[in-house]
DNA sequence: ATTGACGTTCCAGTCACTGGAGCCCTCATA
DNA sequence: TATGAGGGCTCCAGTGACTGGAACGTCAAT
């Protein structure tokens, strides 16, 4: 199969494929003219990493994930242990989102959203808040 | 003011501010030596970015807001669009992560975690699902 | 033979920094 | 006066995960 179909496969953009070959997630054969063949097992990683990008994994998750997958030996705690440390990336990134979300909101709903130049969200921002260490 | 001082008044990195002088956020003076030299302005516009990135704006976004706050003539609607355009942006985050968690979780809590191999992460990540059309 | 839709590689750009090399400047101390 | 520490400066490269484009090769059909 060629790369546009197992782009149609697998719902990525040929480039994506490109680059995933390129960064070596995925080695398809290639044919007497140098085009990529993908084969069943190729179509199935595609379409793995997909799913795994899907969830927000990075691409070094990815590829220890396939790994695993590819592995009969492996324990599923390795990758019960990978995703529960992704889920709590997430979480933070949720709960940072949502301190964002409640002072933007705040600050949006005192503003007039008039012709006028007075704003609380500038004045806001021209302030300087307590100082914040970052460890 | 020198670098360093900027960048303890303002919490940012040093690396960072002269990143920002780079881009054209800021403009400070230079002393006879070359230094850069921050006065009341500087450190207040750093302050400003530093404020405005913490929730989460681009530092296009932040060029913007800072020509606003620093025109008289503005309107606070213009200030407003910015900021609810952004809050937008900022829920639609949310939202993708709240489904990644939600699927993620799921799967985590089908899964042993134990010695054995069969996993259904794993397993839902191999399935291909219904086929997605990015527009 | 030519057209058009494929395929290939390689390079540059995205975003907002961050790290490092290699250099200069200043001040205090020996 | 030499030296060392601790600033400062610029420029280049790398991050992550692609994406766009140039320049070129291949293939089937006309």
């Amino acid at each position: 199969m060629n790369i546009k179909n197992a782009a149609l496969d697998s719902g990525l953009p040929v480039k994506t494929i490109r680059y995933y070959n390129d960064i070596g997630l995925i080695n398809p054969a290639r044919d007497h003219n140098g085009y990529r063949d993908f084969r069943e097992t190729d179509l199935h990683k595609l379409t793995f990493v997909a799913q795994a990008r899907s969830l927000g994994f990075m691409i070094g998750d990815c590829r220890t994930l396939l790994a695993l997958y590819e592995n009969d030996a492996r324990e599923s705690a390795d990758v019960k242990h990978i995703a529960s440390q992704h889920l709590a990336q997430i979480h933070e990134k949720i709960t940072k989102l949502n301190t964002m979300s409640d002072t933007l909101s705040h600050l949006i709903n005192e503003c007039a959203g008039d012709h006028r130049p007075d704003c609380p969200i500038l004045d806001n921002f021209g302030k300087r808040g307590s100082k914040k260490n970052g460890t």
